[in-house]
DNA sequence: GATGAATGAGCTTTCATTCAT
DNA sequence: AATGAATGAAAGCTCATTCAT
């Protein structure tokens, strides 16, 4: 019994492992220009064995964005049910994102580069927001708050997501191209300022 | 002479048909998934013929983000050198953009999944802005104007742009994933309104 | 009648400009490294009229081996036709062979480099010494009035040709290679004197 | 441990089965001619298989070269380090040189054809000569020790070098090209004998 | 004779995936 | 579970040659 479970502890961490290295790979060198050859090699396994762990390059890209958006959810939900204003939380997003994307930029890279853009690989399984429901709905907790506690103007979801996400995004972007003059944490204050002027009652 | 002159047309014509056909395909599939014998079969002419025109694939997506940066920066120009005040300019900006990405989609979906995510394709000729320089430097011109008229904060160009651009092709990235409950003028208003909040004087 | 003459002098004149470009371009970038459209371009002329003065890439390199041999079997014929002893006749073939790969290394390379290598291009049409009898024949000229002169040892002709041009070629191969030491001209001496010991009567 | 050593051998006799195929259809067709599809189906190999083994056709075709180069200077070495006289040295060269150009006409078409005429091909890794080093030094020790030996002229050594090799190529050239009237080896004494009387101290 | 756009077969190379061991 | 050689379809690109003008 007991090997029974070593051997599934190992298998999970194989699979960390194996979802480590194509995270890195993938947002930094692109979807197509990753090979699995590529992945193996980076794991330390043979080809062969990674289609035990996953069925094909594109369930691993899949398993990798649901990965993502829970990360992202957790911190999320953590931020929603602590003990700060609206304001505040905004701010406290802001920074986590952006810490987040200095720290592992894999992470927002891969959603920005791989995930928005290479529709084909995640046509099936993944329509709508189905692979990135968890932050979603965080988000969307989030604007229900803001909403309920009186800060926020009560406005269609998307409007307000689409602000809030499509601003990070597009600054974690300039960022990646090394357009942004400052480090981008210099940025969050005047972002924070912006989106919560942009969300709050007026 | 005559024949010339014709046959320059004609030339243009061919490239012209080239870009439109492949904008459409890799907007809609992908730069990968999109081969050059799919872009020769859609113009209806031979896969030799296409290099005739564009001397590589890289090319051709280049020639293609230069096409659609300066079709945006003259919608913006126009605007900026319009008679309108700096919140009616956001909201012009904001239906000039959402009506091209109704009527043709392929430009801002080029913009926000080719450009946007194929770093290594853009990289040699296309580093930092240099590719969308036209459609960004009226963006400042945009800003300038309302920082100068006393409209808006004056704030880094970056912070605004990213809010800016960020938010809006957040909002097309929703409406193409069709995950928009309504159609996309629907928001116009709104979030025209949450750019306006977030960049004007308080 | 004139403008009939003007005509076909202008054509020569064009056919001549052909094979001047290619065989520089041959030569220097080899058979199939070099296109249609290279030639063209460097004589200035379109792709499709150079099909009017030859039919085919093949033919073209078929021709120029033609023109190469005559113009070297003309050299030697006039070395042949001279006063010289045979010790000296060695000496000036050496000295016009080097003298050529000098001044006009096209024609020694495309010799040594093109018709030596391609067989598949050659093969039908240039089988045997068919398209370089002008100069093979001059050789064994060469020989013969050394032999009858009492000068060199009655041997198998191609014995002694292999040697002397084998010897040659080598040499300028080396040359091209930029594996000797010294300039070609400085080997003159000890190349004609090898030559010459190793052919005449003991 | 076994299997790995099995797998090891299978690989290596892989490799040279390659090499055997690859050479014989370069030196009969010529580099260009030959595609990797003929060489993988030659071997009884997939085309994309063939890649495992060699990353390109330049690749394959310098480890050819290199491979000659060893096979005729272990020859060449084997005769030098024998108990023959300079005059027999000669012989047993040019025996052993006409031998392989009977038995295994491909390595020394290879290198007449292949070798030395398409430069692009060699440019990097087998500038000057790199790739053909193992021969020319044991022809190098065989002059040496023949003027040491008082048998031969103290002269440059390419003077002797092309002379030698120029020499032995010729004919091999001639006899591929059936031009030869007698088989090969009717030839070996007479180049031989102008070989040492060409070289010899006089 | 002259043009050059057009053709299309063919090249080298890549890579997700399989499978015998 | 693990290996990595093997497959083969498909990609980007080239180029001799043709042909409408």
């Amino acid at each position: 019994m007991k090997v029974v479970v070593l051997a599934r502890r190992l298998k999970a961490e194989r699979k960390e492992n194996i979802i480590s290295a194509a995270l890195s790979l993938f947002s930094k060198e692109g979807f197509h220009a990753t090979t699995i050859p590529d992945i193996a090699e980076k794991v330390g396994m043979s080809v062969g064995n990674f289609y035990n762990y996953f069925s094909s390059k594109e369930t691993l890209a899949k398993e990798l964005i649901l990965y993502i958006s829970t990360y992202l959810g957790d911190r999320i939900k953590a931020i929603n049910e602590g003990p700060l204003t609206t304001e505040e939380k905004i701010a406290a997003i802001v920074t986590m994102y952006f810490k987040i994307a200095e720290e592992r930029p894999e992470m927002i890279e891969y959603f920005l580069r791989i995930y928005l853009s290479n529709r084909e690989v995640f046509r099936d399984g993944c329509e709508g927001i189905i692979c990135v429901s968890s932050f979603v709905t965080e988000m969307m907790i989030f604007f229900d708050d803001g909403v309920s506690s009186g800060d926020l103007r009560d406005q269609d979801f998307f409007s307000a997501f689409g602000l809030f996400m499509g601003y990070l995004g597009g600054m974690v972007f300039l960022f990646g191209e090394k357009i942004l003059p400052e480090p981008l944490n210099t940025y969050e204050a005047p972002i924070s300022d912006n989106i919560y002027n942009a969300l709050r009652v007026i």
